[in-house]
RNA sequence: CAACCAGAUCGGACAGCCGCGGACGCAGGCCGAAAGGCCGCGGAUGAGGAAAGUCCGGGCUCCACAGGGCAGGGAUAACGGGUAACGCCCGCCGGGGGAAACCCCAGGACAAGUGCAACAGAGAUAUACUACUGCAUUGCAGGAAAGGUGAAAAGACAGGCUCAUAGCCUGUCCGGCCCAUGGUAACAUGGGUUUUACGAUGUAAACUCUAUCCCGGAGCAACGCCGUGGAGGGACAACAGGCUGACCCGGCCGUCCCGAGGAGGCGGCUUGAUCCUAUGGGCAACCAUAGGGCUAGAUAGAUGGCUGUCAAGACAGAACCCGGCUUAUAGAUCUGGUUGUACC
RNA sequence: GGUACUGUAGCCAAGUGGUAAGGCCCCGGUCUGCAAAACCGUUAUUCGCCAGUUCAAAUCUGGCCAGUACCU
């Protein structure tokens, strides 16, 4: 990817959920300016939602999505992306549809990809 | 061919595009004095039979600890073997199931002691309600067979003597004990002994006893190393620097050193009671020898998305590592075997 | 990843082998002109599930399932 890494800090993690995200039946999404060049996501997967093979798929699949429509995105945030349960049997395009809404909610998309 | 039984193996496949992890390679690029770091490119490689539950047994690490015995605690339970060890595995004995192949069993001891046994029943570890027999006429003697209750009522049955269903005698069977033979052994077979004391209910997944084994605690989020800042301790010799102050002393900032240590980082981290093949030993589990192979090491945690064809169909994702057990699991293949039917 | 604990009526719960206490709620009745309160009565096919031991299991033993807490 080409501006974008993966969140890996605990603390950053809590900082995130203390602001206010966006949401809808699939997905929370919770963003926040970071002052550097660079994209920095991460993705929680409760452990109610399922075992680990089901909880991993699901990490896979938020992970694609971002990764496919890297470019629509705005350079400079941290976002952090909490799965809901119906997102475990949710399909590929709904899932897409669903997290580009709530980044265009928060203010994070390029104004040509909208 | 059908219905089964046992064991073993696999457990979505192929193609295209985009993408991920850690090694390796590169006369590649950038940073750096160097060590090295970051990026790029390349071709390989990258989850399981249960990775799960965390139920047992170990390795490994740290903390505690002079030696020995008793006591105490825990585990196991026919017998023999395998193993680093086990509560696991193999063989075998006994019992149970099945027509058979075969499968299942926490399978020591209640005549060492203690405890418990509701309801029903006359009586529950002891008894005499109904009823029976003899003599006498409602009393004496006999003793426990039958009825009934219950999970359980003094091993089971037959014949003779007898007033009798008591008691005694005889015989058969079950169990106990003793002897012989076979077996390493559990045990099997045969013979003997006896019947009120060799047989006086059940329960030890009740306390307990016996035999064998074990014995401190924690667990890789263990533990070791580095450690910006901040806080702590020490030093500041000479004119000296800044702040406080009219000035001096003093205090603070400052400079250097020290050892703990939070965030974070690095190691631990994968070659091991290892896997494959062959030969030999053993009924088997397994063992020995020889040759060959290296096969994930992440740390918000790597296998995904889309398309096409076939199949449509599971349970499910390593986190220090092994040996087992248990639980979940669609389907496919192979090997050996049992029974039934038909044909040659 | 690791270590503990809990599961009994809709809710809170007692029950240490022998008919599963009690309280709240719900429902029915008495009382009242109607309610409330009070009083009386009623509610467990599976005591989380499956096996086993026992004459007999909520209870004892083993294995699963679900939930909670702690270490971080």
């Amino acid at each position: 990817m080409k501006f974008s890494s993966s969140l890996k800090l605990n603390h950053i993690f809590r900082r995130l959920y203390h602001t206010t995200g966006q949401a809808d039946g699939y997905l929370v999404l919770y963003a926040r300016k970071n002052r550097t060049d660079s994209n920095r996501v991460g993705i929680t997967v409760g452990k109610k939602l399922g075992k680990a093979h089901i909880r991993n798929r699901t990490r896979r699949r938020i992970r694609e999505v971002y990764r496919l429509n890297e470019e629509k995105f705005l350079p400079g945030w941290d976002i952090v992306v909490v799965a809901r349960s119906r997102a475990v049997e949710a399909p590929f395009d709904k899932l897409t549809k669903s997290y580009l809404s709530l980044a265009k909610k928060a203010g994070i998309l390029q104004e040509s990809a909208e």
